[in-house]
RNA sequence: GCGUCCGUAGCUCAGCUGGAUAGAGCAACGGCCUUCUAAGCCGUGGGUCGCAGGUUCGAAUCCUGCCGGACGCGCCA
């Protein structure tokens, strides 16, 4: 249920009939090209959405805006929908919908299981996300890829797509000779899970010995040789070493309730056998050219102010392959085998010029074809409460296994001092969701292109715009359902809203609860979670306050009264259970 | 030097397809529990939307310049 593409229809229409009377009547306005702006209303008195179109045509067509406005009016079919509308201010068109009209939304949308949310045209989408560098442990730093873009896979999944995971795993490069080298003399006392156990410890014994102890360095080099000209032993070696830091991951996912799967990986080395045969289709079809040893290509759509056209190598001088290559490669395999209509790749905000070229070259070789929708979403850097990288007190990265870690102590610690009469099964399993849930939100509620501040104090207040105010706001329903006895998932009943003068958080509420699927569509288009958070975060605001001001079980609330507070009521609950479970967010039936 | 992103309340952030009096939360202060779970609700105070121009009937939103910050700009990813 669309409200607000239902409204842009009407008015479009309406304006393109105005539009062909004025025509015949002299005026030559292209109807078609003209802007439909239609919002939300600012204020309730105003109703529940706006056109504010009139006073632009009414410059085009040298008329006043009231004027034009009733002239809109006339034309625009609303019947159905609003109950009334009124000309206000200069020429705004105030849209008051029909309570009746939204009271049958409600119950459309209570007896469907997707909440009446409507499947989009099908389309391939390849979102490339997470992404982490295995040759250490997951830190902080993947967190946002991580879920972002786990968050924007599920919305874009239960809006039709369909949707391919791409974990784009950094399991190839130099670094690796290193750590082969190490692994291949630790396996002569230990198993490598044992010797991998922690991945962080491995990879600074490793650096600290290539970088001081004698021979240890050529040793690297010569693993790297062997690694890239296909050695069995040195691959034998490299295997075990991924799937161990693979399952390490994996762990971090299966903590944060991420859907991403072994077969979801697609590793930098997926890419390897066609890196020289990009080369050489680059070079041959002169779009690539050699400079200076390297194989590069020259744009001049970024040359700076000298004409100087900005380089992107695809080759070093030495022959190795670079994270340019790599990412060309992708893009051949997700627009060639994958055949997808759109990729998404969702990386840190510095990462944003490389995607501009790659998108740039990809096009010039014709590796996409033109209608493919590219993206990258950046997104900023996680901050301390300084404002400084988010680091442990000594400096070092944190990772992201011990930050969930601590996010569940911290919730536990806090609900034992609301503890009630649960049991400590309860107790965990509830500080496991909020802990985590309130890790995950904080990141997600946030626009994703800026950097953010990270602070436990404020995520874990479970006050507020927080992943503990949504899970509360979901218990109370449950509560009432308890109470009640009564199904909640299968329960529909008549509903009616009330009047915005009789019973505005009813109608407040009703009526975000139709605005669903525009959050979820905006979500979709802009690649952007935090605004299904913020409409989950209104959705549950209005929920608490109609809470407050509506009695549903008490004695003196009659039967059918009570049954149409109990629809919104359980509408409310299976909305705010399917966003946050997009959002990868556990609820909890008590709390 | 060039480029990208950003600058909104004491703090953390929304709002940016131009629209009516710029919104939340936290923090501060004051109310509301014989309870459909107070992890809640109601109220009060708090703003030169970085600065200066411009476009417009109308600018936090678009354009230009400046100031301040972060990041990036040929052989890391």
């Amino acid at each position: 249920m669309l409200i607000q593409a239902i409204l842009v229809d009407r008015f479009k229409q309406a304006i393109e009939k105005l539009i062909l009377a004025h025509n015949e009547a002299g005026a030559n306005i292209d109807a078609k090209t003209l802007p439909v702006p239609l919002s939300k209303s600012t204020r309730p008195e105003f109703g529940e959405y706006q056109f504010n179109g009139a006073m632009a045509l009414s410059k085009q067509l040298k008329k006043n805006p009231r004027e034009i406005a009733q002239e809109i009016l006339e034309h625009v079919s609303l019947d159905d929908i609003a109950h009334h509308c009124e000309i206000a201010g200069p020429g705004f068109i105030n849209i008051h919908l029909d309570s009746n009209w939204i009271a049958q939304q409600i119950e459309a949308a209570n007896g469907n299981a997707r909440l009446n949310v409507s499947k989009q045209t099908k389309q391939k989408v390849v979102v490339d996300y997470s992404s982490p560098n295995l040759a250490k442990e997951m830190h902080v730093g993947h967190l946002r890829s991580t879920i972002i873009g786990d968050a924007v896979v599920k919305v874009l999944e239960f809006l039709g797509a369909d949707v391919i995971r791409q974990n784009h795993m950094g399991d190839w490069g130099t670094q690796f000779g290193m750590l082969l080298a190490h692994l291949s003399d630790k396996l002569e006392q230990s198993q490598a899970s044992t010797a991998l156990s922690d991945l962080e410890d491995f990879y600074r014994e490793a650096k600290v010995r290539f970088d001081n102890e004698e021979g240890f360095a050529d040793r690297a080099r010569e693993y790297v040789v062997k690694l890239q000209s296909g050695d069995e032993q040195c691959l034998a070696l490299w295997e075990q070493f991924i799937d161990i830091s693979i399952s390490h991951s994996e762990e971090v996912y299966t903590k944060l309730g991420v859907s991403l799967s072994r077969e979801d990986i697609m590793g930098e080395s997926a890419y390897n056998p066609d890196l020289p045969v990009l080369v050489k289709d680059l070079l041959e079809r002169e779009v690539a050219v050699r400079d200076q040893g390297a194989v590069v290509v020259f744009l001049p759509e970024l040359a700076d102010k000298n004409g100087n056209p900005a380089v992107y190598i695809i080759q070093k001088s030495g022959g190795g392959y670079l994270y340019a290559t790599t990412d060309l490669a992708a893009i051949r395999y997700r627009c060639g085998k994958l055949s997808a209509d759109r990729t998404m790749i969702f990386t840190d905000a510095r990462q944003a010029l490389h995607f501009k070229q790659t998108e740039l070259v990809a096009r010039k070789a014709n590796y996409m074809p033109a209608s493919h929708h590219y993206q990258h979403c950046p997104f900023g850097m996680m901050l301390g409460k300084d404002g400084k990288p988010f680091k442990t007190r000594s400096g070092t990265t944190i990772k992201l296994a011990d930050l969930l870690d601590e996010a569940i102590e911290r919730a536990a610690k806090l609900i034992a001092q609301r503890a009630g009469d649960k049991s400590d099964d309860e107790l965990q399993e509830i500080a496991q969701t909020v802990g985590i849930g309130a890790v995950k939100y904080a990141d997600l509620s946030k626009n994703r292109t800026t950097d953010y501040i990270f602070d436990w104090d404020s995520m874990l207040s479970f006050e507020g715009n927080t992943a503990p105010y949504l899970q509360y706001a979901y218990t109370r329903i449950r509560s009432i359902f308890r109470k009640a006895d009564i199904e909640m998932d299968n329960f529909t009943a008549p509903v009616t809203v009330a009047n915005h003068s009789d019973n505005e958080s009813e109608r407040a509420l009703a009526i975000k609860l139709l605005q669903f699927e525009d959050a979820l569509l905006a979500v979709s288009n802009e690649a952007a979670p935090h605004l299904l958070c913020t409409y989950l975060y209104e959705l549950a605001s209005l929920f608490m306050k109609f809470y407050e001001a509506s009695p549903i079980l008490k004695t003196d609330v009659d039967a059918s009264l009570r049954d149409s507070r109990l629809g919104l009521a359980a509408l409310s609950a299976k909305t705010l259970k399917q966003g946050l479970s997009m959002l990868g967010i556990d609820v909890l039936e008590q709390m």
